[in-house]
DNA sequence: CGTCTCCAAGTTTTT
DNA sequence: CTTGGAGACG
C-alpha cells in the first residue's frame, strides 16, 4: 500500500510526507518533481484528506491530466475524480462561470483569445481617431495585459501618476482611455480575455468575502507547480485562497523561469520563504534524467546567472557522450544535418523517432527542419505555431457557435455578420458600432431594435440585418435541444460555409474543407469523451476547452511515433533521449529583443538551461553562419551560450573556429562601452514614394540624394516625353491615345482614350505608360 | 458593397 | 516569405 514511498529518495520522501503548513519544493531539472507532486497528493488522500479539498494548479492542462491519471493508479479512479487540477486559467474560468453574476457577467461569458483582443483594440484605436502607428494595437494590448497581471485596474491606472507619466513620456497619453474603453467593451460583450480570468478572480475574492471564505474552506490543500512562472495576479489568488489553512505547497525551479514576458515574476519563488516565515524547504537536487555531461554542462552555463536560489543539481549517472556542436553554412544545411543525424541514430542505434526532439527559439525556425525531415521521410509532429483553432475557417465556425452561446460577443459577431457575404458591409457595421457604443448595448441588441432607432440604414440593409438576426435566433433555439456536435453540423450546413469552399476547388479550399471536417470530428470526440467521464459536454464547455487549449492538450496518442518539433518554451517539463537545439546564434538565441538588460539576458540563459536539460542521453547544438530572415539572407555569429559551456563537455563536429567572418577587421570591443540608451542608428529610410518609384522604375537612387535628379527619358517619369497624340500602352488598360495633358511635375496627368477601357485620367508618375507611337 | 491587387510589416516566447 | 490591411475599380 505504501510501497510508492519506497521508490523515492530521501529528499523526495520528506517532501511527500510533509502534510501541513507552507512548504516549498525547489526541484532541479530532472529531479523527479512530477513524481513527488503526484505521490504527495496521493499520500494526502491516503491520510484521509478528501480529494474534494485539494486544489492543484499546473502549467498545462496536459500535465494535469497526466498527473490525475497517475494519482488514479495509486488511489483509484473514483477517488481521484474530485480533485481540482488544471491550469490557473481553466480552474478559475470554471469558478468564474459559477460566480459570474456577482461580477455582472453572464455565466456563459466568452473567452477572448489574443486575436480577438487585438482586433478589439484595433477598432477602439480607430474609433478614437488615434494614429495606429503610434498606438500599435499589439503593443497596447501588451501594456494592458501587464497592467492586469499586476492588478492595476483602470481606476488604479488613473490614480497612478507614474504610469500615466510613463505613457505621456512615450507619447501615448491615451493609453488609459484605450484601457478603459477596452475593459468596458469586453464587459458589454460578456467577454473575458486571458488576463481577466485571473484579474476577475481576484476581484471576486476581494469583493465578496463570503465567496472567498467558501473557496478557502474548500481548498484546504493547495499545490502550485511551476511556481517560478506565476505572475503577480496568480500570486495574490494563491495567497488569498491559502490564507485560512495555510497548507500551501509550491514547486518550482528558479533556474527554469522563462515566462517573464507574460508577467511571470521570479521574485514570487525567490521571496516565498519571506512570505511564509514558518515555511519548510525541500530541495530536490539529484537529477535522474540526464548524463553527467549534460547536467554539468547545463550547470556551467546557469552558473553565469546572478539571480538564483542556492541549490546544486548533481547526478550519479554516467558521463555519457559529449555534447555535440555543429556549425553549418546555412539554415537549410542545418536542417539537413539534423535530419541526417536523426536518420542515422534511428537506423544504427535502434532509436524510436519519438526519442528525438528538435528545439528552437522561434516558431519560424521550424520550416527548415520540417523541409529536411520531410525529404528524409521521417515522421514528425510540430507543436505550437498557429494552432488549429486559429485558422480562419475554424475560427469562423467557432464564432457562429460563440454567438449562439453569447450573442453579445462583439468580436465573433463582427467576424460572421458578413461571412458568408450577405450584403452587410463596413459602413453598416460602423453605424451599428457607433449606435452600440452610444446606447451602451451590444451590436446584436442594436439589431434587435433596428426599427426603433434611426441609424440612416436603408431598408434593404435593415432586412438583411434582420434576416441574419433571425437565423441566429433560430439556431439558438435549436441549440437548446441539440448537442454541441449536432448544432455545429447545422451551422456548417445552414451557413453554406463549406459549399463556398467546395465550389472553389483550389488546394487551399480543399484543405479548409478538411479542417472543418476535422473540427466536427473533434467536437464529436470531445462530447463522447466528456460523457464517458460524466463531465460537462455542453457547447460552452467545448468552447472554453478550445480557448484554453494548448497544443499538447489536443495531442492524440494514437499517432505513430514521430520526431517532436517545438519551441523551447513548450518543451518545459518534457524529456527526450536525443535533443537537438538549433539556431544557436547571436540575435536569435539569445534573441535580439532580449539583450538590453541583464535580467533579460539571464532569462535567455535560463531558457538555454531548460533546453539542454531536456536531453537524457545525447544533445546536439547547432548554428548556421547564414540564415534566411524575412526572405533575406543574413550573416550570423555563434551564440554566446556556446562559449559559456565548459569546453570539457563539448565535442566539436566542425572545428571550433570557423573561417574568419567578414567582420574580422572590426574590433567589436570598441563599441562595448558605448553608453546605454544609445542605439545604433537604423539605416535611413528613403521616403515611401521614392522607394516605390525606385521599385517601379527599377531606378537605383543613390542614398545621399534626396530627390531624383536625373531621369532617363525612356522611363516616362513625371512628364517624360509624352505629348498629345501619342499612342501609349498601359499595363492593365492596354493601348490608348493621349488626348490631353494637365498639371505639372509629379501632378501631371494625361487623359487617355483607351481602346477597350474607355477614357481615363492618369497620373503620369504612377501610370506605367509605355510610349509606342 | 464586393472583389481584386498591391503593399507593409513582422518573428521572440503563450495561457 | 507570409499575412493582413488599404485602396482602386466595377
Amino acid at each position: 500500500m505504501d510501497n510508492y514511498l519506497n521508490s523515492l529518495n530521501e529528499a523526495q520522501k520528506q517532501a511527500v510526507l510533509q502534510k501541513d503548513g507552507p512548504m516549498i519544493i525547489i526541484a532541479g531539472a530532472g529531479s523527479g518533481k512530477t513524481r513527488v507532486l503526484t505521490y504527495r497528493i496521493a499520500h494526502l488522500m491516503k491520510q484521509g484528506v478528501d480529494s474534494f479539498n485539494i486544489l492543484s494548479l499546473t502549467f498545462t492542462n496536459k500535465a494535469a491530466k497526466e498527473m490525475k491519471a497517475r494519482i488514479a493508479t495509486v488511489v483509484g479512479v473514483s477517488e481521484a475524480k474530485n480533485l481540482w487540477m488544471g491550469t490557473f486559467h481553466s480552474v478559475f474560468a470554471r469558478i468564474l462561470r459559477s460566480e459570474a453574476d456577482k461580477l455582472g457577467f453572464p455565466s456563459n461569458f466568452t473567452i477572448y483569445d489574443t486575436q480577438d483582443s487585438v482586433r478589439l483594440i484595433t477598432s477602439i484605436i480607430k474609433e478614437m481617431g488615434l494614429d495606429k502607428e503610434r498606438y500599435k494595437p499589439k503593443q497596447i494590448l501588451g501594456r494592458i495585459s501587464s497592467f492586469k497581471n499586476s492588478l492595476i485596474t483602470v481606476r488604479a491606472y488613473f490614480n497612478n501618476s507614474d504610469l500615466q507619466e510613463a505613457d505621456m513620456h512615450a507619447s501615448r497619453p491615451k493609453v488609459g482611455d484605450i484601457y478603459k474603453e477596452y475593459v468596458d467593451r469586453c464587459f458589454k460583450a460578456g467577454a473575458m480575455d486571458f488576463d481577466d480570468l485571473l484579474l476577475r478572480t481576484n476581484e471576486l475574492l476581494a469583493r465578496f468575502p463570503d465567496v472567498l471564505a467558501k473557496y478557502q474552506d474548500r481548498f484546504r490543500y493547495i499545490m502550485v507547480d511551476e511556481y517560478q512562472d506565476t505572475n503577480h495576479s496568480q500570486y495574490i489568488i494563491v495567497r488569498a485562497l491559502a490564507d485560512k489553512f495555510g497548507n500551501i505547497c509550491v514547486v518550482g525551479d528558479d533556474s527554469q523561469s522563462i515566462y517573464s514576458f507574460r508577467g511571470a515574476n521570479i521574485q514570487n519563488i525567490l521571496n516565498f520563504q519571506k512570505d511564509y516565515p514558518d515555511v519548510k524547504t525541500f530541495k530536490l537536487e539529484q537529477n535522474y534524467r540526464s548524463t553527467s555531461n549534460i547536467v554539468n554542462a547545463a550547470n556551467s552555463v546557469i552558473a553565469k546567472n546572478k539571480t538564483k536560489l542556492d541549490k546544486e543539481v548533481w547526478t550519479s549517472n554516467d558521463a555519457g557522450d559529449s555534447i555535440n556542436v555543429m556549425r553549418t553554412i546555412s539554415d537549410g544545411e542545418e536542417g539537413r544535418f539534423v535530419a541526417q543525424s536523426i536518420w542515422e541514430n534511428h537506423m544504427n542505434n535502434q532509436m524510436q523517432l519519438s526519442d528525438f526532439c528538435v528545439l528552437y527559439r522561434t516558431n519560424s525556425q521550424s520550416r527548415a527542419i520540417e523541409d529536411a525531415l520531410r525529404k528524409k521521410n521521417l515522421d514528425y509532429k510540430i507543436y505550437g505555431g498557429i494552432s488549429f483553432y486559429q485558422r480562419k475557417e475554424i475560427k469562423d465556425i467557432l464564432s457562429y457557435l460563440r454567438i449562439l452561446i453569447n450573442p453579445n460577443d462583439e468580436e465573433a459577431l463582427k467576424r460572421i455578420i458578413n461571412y458568408p457575404a450577405r450584403g452587410i458591409g463596413a459602413t453598416t457595421i460602423d453605424k451599428l458600432t457607433i449606435a452600440a457604443n452610444h446606447y451602451k448595448k451590444s451590436i446584436f441588441e442594436i439589431i434587435k431594435y433596428i426599427d426603433k432607432i434611426d441609424l440612416k440604414i436603408n431598408s434593404g440593409t435593415k432586412s438583411k440585418l434582420q434576416n441574419f438576426m433571425n437565423m441566429i435566433l433560430r439556431l439558438q433555439i435549436e441549440a437548446k435541444t441539440k448537442n454541441a456536435f449536432e448544432i455545429a453540423e447545422v451551422v456548417v450546413k445552414q451557413t453554406q460555409l463549406i459549399k463556398d469552399l467546395e465550389k472553389d476547388g483550389t488546394p487551399e479550399a480543399v484543405s479548409k474543407v478538411e479542417n472543418v471536417q476535422e473540427l466536427l470530428n473533434g467536437i464529436k470526440d470531445f462530447i463522447t469523451d466528456k460523457i464517458e467521464q460524466g463531465e460537462d459536454a455542453s457547447l460552452t464547455s467545448f468552447l472554453e476547452d478550445v480557448a484554453l487549449a494548448t497544443d499538447f492538450d489536443s495531442d492524440k496518442n494514437n499517432d505513430k511515433p514521430s520526431v517532436s518539433l517545438m519551441t523551447i518554451h513548450q518543451s518545459k517539463g518534457l524529456e527526450y533521449s536525443h535533443v537537438y537545439i538549433v539556431g544557436l546564434e547571436e540575435n536569435l538565441f539569445p534573441s535580439a529583443m532580449s539583450m538590453n538588460t541583464r535580467s533579460e539576458l539571464e532569462e535567455e540563459r535560463r531558457l538555454f538551461y531548460v533546453a539542454l536539460t531536456r536531453a537524457e542521453k545525447v544533445a546536439y547544438l547547432t548554428y548556421a553562419q547564414t540564415r534566411y530572415r524575412w526572405g533575406k539572407l543574413v550573416d550570423s555569429e555563434p551564440s554566446r551560450f556556446l562559449e559559456e559551456i565548459d569546453d570539457q563537455f563539448l565535442h566539436y563536429i566542425t572545428p571550433k573556429v570557423p573561417e574568419p567572418s567578414v567582420n574580422r577587421f572590426i574590433d567589436k570591443s570598441i563599441f562595448e562601452d558605448a553608453p546605454k540608451g544609445i542605439r545604433f542608428q537604423k539605416p535611413i529610410q528613403r521616403k515611401k514614394m521614392e522607394r516605390d518609384l525606385a521599385k517601379k522604375k527599377e531606378i537605383i537612387i543613390p542614398k545621399n540624394l534626396k530627390k531624383v535628379s536625373q531621369v532617363s527619358p525612356k522611363m516616362n517619369l513625371f512628364d517624360g516625353n509624352i505629348t498629345v497624340g501619342n499612342i501609349v500602352e498601359h499595363n492593365r488598360f492596354g493601348k490608348g491615345k493621349v488626348v490631353g495633358l494637365e498639371g505639372k511635375g509629379p501632378d501631371k496627368k494625361a487623359e487617355i482614350q483607351f481602346a477597350t477601357a474607355g477614357k481615363k485620367k492618369l497620373l503620369l508618375q504612377f501610370a506605367k505608360l509605355k510610349v509606342i507611337g
